[in-house]
DNA sequence: AGTCCTTACTTACTCTTTGTAAGTGACTCT
DNA sequence: AGAGTCACTTACAAAGAGTAAGTAAGGACT
């Protein structure tokens, strides 16, 4: 009775991909900017560098970020490949869906929470 | 030294909403139509009753979902609230972005696999 | 030149979350 | 009444994440 219609694993795979734990503001960090390791860190409050490297290597096999080592200066920098560019709308309507519905635990307590979180 | 200049911890806990294990498709098969557990649990290949249930609940506590049950029929129904309709956007642009860069492990195979997979 | 410091990791260990599998109670169908 | 399905729950092992400490490489200071 299996009724798996539109079920796509294409799909499945990204949305696990960016949803994964410390991933979504590791790409909203590089796409905002940062280049260095200590810089991803410095912005993601919690972040460890045990699960930085990690991350940063799981994206880098999924062809999303890029570690580029310049002769000259032997500090490494990241960032993202054509592909982690354009996650840009993806980051966007999760931004803007954060924005609108923010820390709101449920329906019934919007109306009291509406004025205090706001930014995206 | 701390730069955290544009972070973001309503962004952080959305985007850990959306990603966690399972949710991105339990949402989509919401969006998609299903309403009762089974009917959830058929169209996501792996998924396990234990972890959907789970998930279930919490997206409840979220406001994301709304558990109904008739007081007819004893059969629970599964259901969107505004909050949790209002994630199409998200769901779609992740949809898109897997469509485009579907299973590319990394840049160099893009070429290969252009023509394999590719409905969203 | 040597020591001190920072940066970018790694390793070891613990605790939490998942996966696997086997129940359980409520209703349904025959 | 008995068997089957449905929507969960419980118990246990495996995987992942958090915590803390360590290390190699490079620069700065004296």
């Amino acid at each position: 009775m299996d009724e798996r219609e539109n079920y796509c694993p294409v799909f499945h795979r990204a949305v696990e991909l960016i949803g994964r734990r410390w991933n979504g503001p590791i790409i909203r960090a590089l796409l905002d900017g940062a280049e260095r390791f200590g810089e991803i860190r410095s912005r993601i409050p919690g972040l460890t560098d045990r699960l930085l490297a990690q991350r940063l290597r799981e994206l880098e096999r999924e062809g999303v970020v890029q570690r580029v080592t310049a002769a000259a200066g032997p500090v490494p920098r990241y960032m993202l490949t054509p592909k982690g560019q354009s996650l840009t709308p993806v980051i966007e309507s999760i931004a803007q869906w954060a924005a609108t519905w923010g820390g709101l635990p449920d329906p019934h307590h919007m109306a009291i929470r509406l004025d205090s979180q706001r930014e995206n």
